[in-house]
DNA sequence: GTAATCCTTGACGTCGGCGTCAAGGCAAGG
DNA sequence: CCTTGCCTTGACGCCGACGTCAAGGATTAC
């Protein structure tokens, strides 16, 4: 199979796959008028490389992953290297999330604020129930 | 003050003012011989830059801060165009958490059968007591 | 034969927020 | 006068994962 093909079958593009070789992540063969050949192991390899970047995986992080697939493991993430990209990647994701929750909650808070400020300078906020600025706005 | 020591007060760079001047953010005023002036107003917007930054927030986000503040109010948030951004920006969080959390959720498990699928064929795992195996391997 | 569709390599563009030179001007202290 | 330290503009570098264009060779379809 020649690359357009492989590109469609894995949902991605002959671009992706050749900066994929140039990576040294997924070289392939060529044929003699010098096109890339690639077999269903090829596909199986990029799938692999698919389903991690649609993860967030950097394209490093998927290289155990390929690498385990090619030793003739049956999965990628049958090798301890793997597993620790598994690992530090949950980590990274705990610390993220945290961090991204803590700005949330503080957006949150400035948010509420200012609309409360807004609230009680503004007319049609809710009805501040002071005497001596009602006379004014009536 | 001149461009040093506002950045340095504020907590950046001199490289970084220049910037947000080239992007319309914080015009400066010029000096006799050329150089950047700059007053305490100047570094109240810059503080407030450089506080949605540091949340996260891009420069063209704290656009509607910034003039805010220059328009008199007494917050960078006292004015709508802010409380809209602030909205958008939680909504973007929570999305983006969301995400975080499915893949932080299936990269967990990935990790957990891997870990099992290896335990169970590996020696230093939790016994299996396989008595077809365990033979070959003592 | 020739047009359409594949393929090749090479190289520059993208996005954000600056970092990092390079080459030179201006001001103050010794 | 000379050095030191501030300032100026301009321009390229960076990171990641490709997109996009250019110029040309190979193959297939008709």
């Amino acid at each position: 199979m020649r690359i357009g093909e492989l590109a469609e079958r894995a949902g991605t593009t002959t671009r992706a796959l050749r900066y994929y070789e140039s990576r040294g992540l997924l070289p392939a063969r060529r044929a003699v008028n010098g096109y890339r050949t690639y077999d269903e192991d090829d596909l199986r390899l990029l799938q692999q490389i698919r389903t991690l970047q649609d993860f967030g995986f950097g394209l490093e992080e998927t290289r155990p992953f390929v690498d385990c697939l090619r030793a003739g493991h049956p999965a990628g993430d049958s090798c301890p290297a793997s597993l620790d990209v598994y690992r530090r990647k949950l980590s990274e994701l705990d610390a993220l999330i945290g961090q991204l929750q803590t700005v949330r909650t503080q957006v949150g808070a400035q948010l509420a604020r200012a609309e409360l400020e807004a609230g009680a300078t503004l007319p049609g906020g809710p009805e501040p129930r002071c005497e001596l600025t009602d006379g004014l706005t009536e």
